[in-house]
DNA sequence: AGAGGTACCTGGCAGC
DNA sequence: TGCTGCCAGGTACCTC
C-alpha cells in the first residue's frame, strides 16, 4: 500500500472534490475485499451529505451526519477521482458516486483494502481505538518512543512498523527511518539510548513529511488522488538498492528478512 | 503481554 | 510461450 505519505496525498487530492458534496449511491462490484462491503452502507449513504474527509493513520475517513465510511488501501489500493460515466475496469471494486458527477473509484487488485461503515465515533472503531499515535502529531517524539520500547526484544525495524507503536510506517519507510537515524534494523527495540530514540523519532518524521511533500513514493501502480504519481521513489537511499552503494559510505547496501519482509539498511553506517 | 508465524489475494517477473 | 516459484506498499488473527 500506500504507506501514510500516499494516503495523505491521497486525502488532500480527494478531499475538495468530496468535501459539500453528497453522496448519490454507492455501487459495489466485488463487495468481497478485506471484510465484506457492508449492504448497510449501499442503502444508507445514499443523498448523505460528506462533511470531511479526514485521516488516521492509514486509514481515510469521510464523515457525514449520519456515520462515517472508513476506508483502508490494503496493499495495493488506490482511490481516484473519475467521471461517473468512466467505464469500470477489473479491479474497480467500489464506486462512491457524488452529485458533481465524479465518483471516488476505489482500485485494488490484491483485495486486501476494506471500505466499512460505522455509526459510532470512527476512532473508537475497533480497528481504529487501539493505534498509536500520529507520527507527525506531537505526542511522538523521542521520549515517547524510549519509554514505548522499554523492556522489548522485538528488533526495532518491527517495532516502528507495529500500528500500536507508532501508526503510518510502513516497510518502504521503516527502512528508510533507520538508515536516516543510523540504527541497525536488528537492533532490539529495548535496547535503544534516549538519544537514539530521539533520532529515530525525528528521522521517521522527517523520511515521512519530505515523502508527503513529494506526493509519496510510486511503486509500481501507484497514483494519488488526482492522478498524478509521486516522486519520493528517487530519493529512497536505501530500500530496494541492494548491491548499491551507500550514499553516505558507499559500502553495498544489504537486504534481510525480518517478520517476512524485506529490510534494507547499510551494515557500515547503521549500528 | 509479547513474539513469531500464517493468512488473505492478484499480478509481475525471473528462471527454466 | 508457458510453467513454477518468488516477490510485492498491510495487518488481523492464531499459537506459543
Amino acid at each position: 500500500m500506500p504507506e501514510l505519505p500516499e494516503v495523505e496525498t491521497t486525502r488532500r487530492g480527494i478531499a475538495p472534490h468530496v468535501v459539500r458534496h453528497r453522496i448519490t449511491h454507492i455501487v459495489v462490484r466485488h463487495p468481497q475485499l478485506r471484510w465484506p462491503v457492508p449492504a448497510e452502507l449501499v442503502r444508507e449513504a445514499k443523498g448523505l451529505l460528506v462533511e470531511a474527509c479526514e485521516r488516521r493513520g492509514k486509514y481515510l475517513l469521510l464523515r457525514t451526519a449520519k456515520g462515517t465510511i472508513i476506508v483502508h488501501l490494503g496493499m495495493s489500493g488506490s482511490l481516484r477521482l473519475v467521471d461517473d460515466k468512466t467505464p469500470a475496469a477489473k479491479h474497480d471494486h467500489v464506486d462512491i458516486v457524488l452529485d458533481s458527477g465524479q465518483a471516488l473509484r476505489l482500485t485494488d487488485p490484491r483485495r486486501f483494502g476494506a471500505v466499512l461503515w460505522t455509526h459510532e465515533d470512527p476512532l473508537q472503531h475497533e480497528l481504529l481505538s487501539d493505534l498509536g499515535p500520529e507520527p507527525l502529531g506531537m505526542e511522538f517524539n523521542g521520549e515517547y518512543l524510549y519509554t514505548a520500547s522499554r523492556g522489548r526484544t522485538v528488533n526495532v525495524k518491527q517495532f516502528i512498523m507495529d500500528s500500536k507503536v507508532v501508526v503510518g510506517v510502513g516497510n518502504i519507510y521503516a527502512s528508510e527511518a533507520l538508515f536516516l537515524a543510523r540504527i541497525h534494523p536488528s537492533r532490539k527495540a529495548g535496547s535503544l539510548s534516549k538519544a537514539r530514540c530521539e533520532a529515530l523519532a525525528e528521522a521517521i518524521r522527517n523520511v515521512l513529511t519530505a515523502a508527503i511533500k513529494q506526493g509519496g513514493t510510486t511503486l509500481r501502480d501507484f497514483v494519488g488522488g488526482d492522478g498524478k504519481p509521486g516522486y519520493f521513489a528517487q530519493q529512497l537511499n536505501v530500500y530496494g538498492r541492494t548491491g548499491e552503494a551507500c550514499p553516505v559510505c558507499g559500502t553495498a547496501i544489504k537486504q534481510m528478512k525480518q517478520g517476512q519482509r524485506s529490510t534494507y539498511y547499510c551494515p557500515r553506517c547503521q549500528r
